[in-house]
DNA sequence: CATGAATGAGGTTTCATTCAT
DNA sequence: GATGAATGAAACCTCATTCAT
């Protein structure tokens, strides 16, 4: 099947090089071309990134589900299903790729603003209030990313290399706050049980931002982010 | 055509016969065979109930969109994907119904452990704790819940009074931590805010309790009321 | 099989004994409780009549094809399509009760007014007439036949002694109308092809009828009688 | 989206176009392809042209009703029925190029024969024996068409326009029927109920046809040309 | 007699994918 | 690279019929 070029650091690796973005760029992506060894000419990344923005889109429209390549060929402006199927060795390869470029786009929006703080309670102020102004700018890139995650099963083959690096980036995270603890900016608290927390609280909105179109994604990170404020913060 | 039987009050109406629940007993189920003004024989009420149970576990398994008919038929040791169709009209009705199910098994869980407190603060960290215990005793129930409701979309046409519903048990929710705020139990927050993140993380809590086996769900429980009672306690 | 008592007289000669309606009553009915050699109990035959005076409301309204048991069944108030299997020998035998009792309807409509003329061209213009002003006067009786009748095949087994009725039917007018023309009343043309236009005149009427609610039959009759007149008559 | 080709005058205005034909060439129309701007490729044509064709034949066979998919798909040489949903915009549609073909060729045939005649009854009567002529050496287009608009119940969605246009249709001749009156050519009649008795009486034939191969259609033409000849005449 | 349950076939439609051009 | 055609599976649904009660 040709000599494959693919990333082959671990999971844990590839996340140790991030700071505290509650998404980071993936980079696991296993995509048809890339699996065969051969580079990519420009007219077939412009492609691709055509494609995938279009399923960015339709995957926030529609779902997951009903994300059908004859949607996402139409937004894209091609004529016929088969030019996905030939750019992407399936659904799932589509999908990663679909999730690699959103989180590209988040990592690249939220990291300087974390990194623009100190202290470990003002980044995760800052990355929850970053995630729904992210929301605001671009509203269908966290949705897509929160729609194939949560349609993701446990056994799903093909996804699993996928699966373990989400749990990685979620590991460094973890990491960060267990510091934050033991620098006394934070109480006592299981850092999984709260940052799945945190995360979950984001994604509803997200998914609520979806068929409520006057609702207000920044206030309602400045509410969420006092919410975990109070939930972690060392008090007196 | 017959004398209909089925319950007509409003959505709000029935919300506010309930206590302090996350989750809550529905009653606008609008089934085939109800909807003709008929009785249910006890084979017919007896093979509803174990579709319905069927579907509970495919949906909890599978998920919404991959929880065909013939899976559930399968499961429920039936032939045919009609039996199906002859007993529900349709998937919605289908759906709604293992919604109502599922819901009636929570409410009778969670409302005699709700109202067995008095304070506003006791009967929030009982909810939260019960939803988890509930997830340990019946794993299935939960999930099929959120697969349902998550897999919804805006203009849903059929689901729409169903979504209402959900809104309405809500609603009711909001009403009582503004009491508990009032009675200086809880410091400020916006209730909505507040209950829908207590929603997704318990829902988080069940999403990741398909895939991990292991997972304490009790321990989650009481790790994710602690986290609650600091977001919400007044401080003094 | 249980002995055959049903009625072995050959179509011509059953034919034979009517007059000069256009639709005459059908005796080939081969029901299934007839072909057991039972009599029929009192409830028995109430229940067949209701179930085909109900097929004849349906097929109207909604044609033959659509015309389904479960339809027919909720129009006669009957919980179960069951019933309808248990009393007639499937499809077929229903839809050939429902063409007898339309045909006896219309033949004990047609026959008087037909037989208080003397002259074959009065007769003509009766039964045109007549069928119009029954048409009028019972909507459905004429549109179920003619719904079943249009939707025969040719090789449609079961149904082949039933067409070869219809044709006797169809044999004993022409001879009628070979004598109106023995007796110098009509002119020359062929009489199977004059009274298939007939016919066919009627029967795209009752279909019009079908959609337009403020078509009025009695003077389209009329209008029809006077064209077949000037069709049919003897010019000096 | 692309530009429109389709015609979008009105039906009268397609009718006014016509002469005297009974069956006309339709323009509405709006099937899957032509509906999203793209020109047919050559080969795309040939198939929805096969399978038209494939259509037809099978109407003709086995009526509207049981023209499934399944048949047609066989008939036309394709492994799936897929193949026609992917042709055709559903069933409605494909029925509707079933009628735009087979009246395209019935009004290539037609139109020559009738408008070679000055006198509006000689073109009254080239109209009826045409159809029957017509009948003789394409047996299954009359009846495709014949199958397919009686079929049609009054509401039908999707087929309104389409019945709309047939009625134009008519329209058109019955104008030209009062032309004839004016003229001092035809005697005092309905044209509305002439023009449908003829139909009527064609369509009969065509039914006819399809069971009795030995049926003689020219002959019957020219007997039901005479018949109508009769009825319309002026009697000095 | 009557019912409700069950069956299996058949209907249309959508989907991801493959392939020849 | 790109296209349209083709495929086969799977989806939900309806139907006529049979059967146990």
């Amino acid at each position: 099947m040709g000599t494959r070029t693919r990333d082959t650091t671990t999971p844990l690796a590839r996340a140790s090089k991030h700071r505290y973005g509650l998404l980071m760029r993936a980079r696991n992506s296993a995509s048809k071309q890339q699996a065969e060894g051969r580079a990519r000419s420009f007219t077939e990344t412009g492609r691709r990134a055509q494609i995938v923005a279009s399923a960015i889109d339709v995957i926030a429209e529609v779902g997951y589900q009903r994300a059908s390549f004859a949607k996402i060929a139409q937004r894209a402006g091609l004529s016929s299903t088969g030019m996905i199927s030939y750019h992407f060795d399936g659904r799932d390869d589509l999908m990663r790729e679909v999730v690699a470029e959103a989180m590209r786009v988040a990592d690249g929006y939220l990291r300087p603003r974390i990194e623009a703080h100190e202290s470990y309670a003002a980044r995760l102020r800052a990355s929850i209030e970053g995630n729904l102004d992210l929301l605001a700018e671009y509203p269908n890139h966290l949705a897509a990313i929160g729609e194939v995650l949560g349609n993701l099963r446990g056994g799903d083959p093909g996804m699993v290399a996928f699966t373990e690096g989400m749990e990685a980036i979620l590991a460094f995270q973890v990491e960060q706050v267990r510091k934050g603890q033991a620098a006394g900016e934070f109480c006592d608290f299981d850092p999984w049980v709260m940052l799945r927390a945190i995360r979950a609280a984001i994604d509803d909105v997200v998914r609520r931002a979806r068929d409520e179109p006057g609702l207000d994604a920044c206030a309602t990170g400045r509410e969420l982010a006092d919410l975990f404020d109070r939930a972690t913060r060392k008090t007196p």
